[in-house]
DNA sequence: AATGTGCGCAACCGCTAAATG
DNA sequence: ACATTTAGCGGTTGCGCACAT
């Protein structure tokens, strides 16, 4: 029957992590790499579903994660790789070292898309919008744009 | 000074593809 | 060949913070 019995579990925690669960977390994966993430959290005695962990450790715990703000050039490539792959948030993050699609994704969806978005360039196509869906929502966005650049 | 609003990030949810027995 | 389980992906939400009113 159906689906990932994986978070059905009861007690396992939820929300924010804590710093002890990071340090579990990081030791762990030190110890013993990536993958088995099923087993992991009983593994590592974390009350997490191994989804949650592989999320965590991807996205924030990695050690070659570059964080911080992106730069020009990243910013750039993102916007050209998202009109050749589209929403392939893990495909572009391959191309850019240091970055994960979640990251990327974020990125995207507050100020990429905002800026294309007040130049009057659809976000999804990267071709200019028409007029009539854009004449009130480039206005709008217009001056948040030339703000953020 | 207090309250409202918008933004950005971290994390969760549901779905699908791949792997395995 | 099929059924089941697991890993991974993309969309979406919730929370906390900063700024505006």
């Amino acid at each position: 029957m159906g689906r990932s019995p994986c978070c059905e579990k009861a007690h396992t925690n939820k929300g924010a992590w804590t710093r002890e669960e990071d340090e579990r977390l990081v030791a762990h994966v030190r110890a013993h790499g990536e993958g088995c993430w099923r087993s992991l959290p009983s593994a590592a005695g974390l009350l997490r579903c191994g989804k949650s962990c592989r999320l965590r450790w991807i996205n924030y715990l990695r050690p070659d994660l570059k964080r911080g703000n992106f730069s020009r050039d990243e910013d750039e490539l993102i916007v050209k790789l998202h009109s050749l792959l589209g929403n392939k948030w893990s495909l572009i993050a391959a191309r850019l070292p240091g970055r994960t699609d979640n990251e990327i994704k974020n990125y995207w969806n507050t100020h990429i898309r905002r800026k294309l978005l007040g130049r009057g360039i659809d976000p999804v196509t990267h071709r200019p919008l028409t007029d009539a869906a854009t004449s009130c929502s480039r206005a709008a966005s217009a001056s948040a744009a030339a703000s953020s650049e």
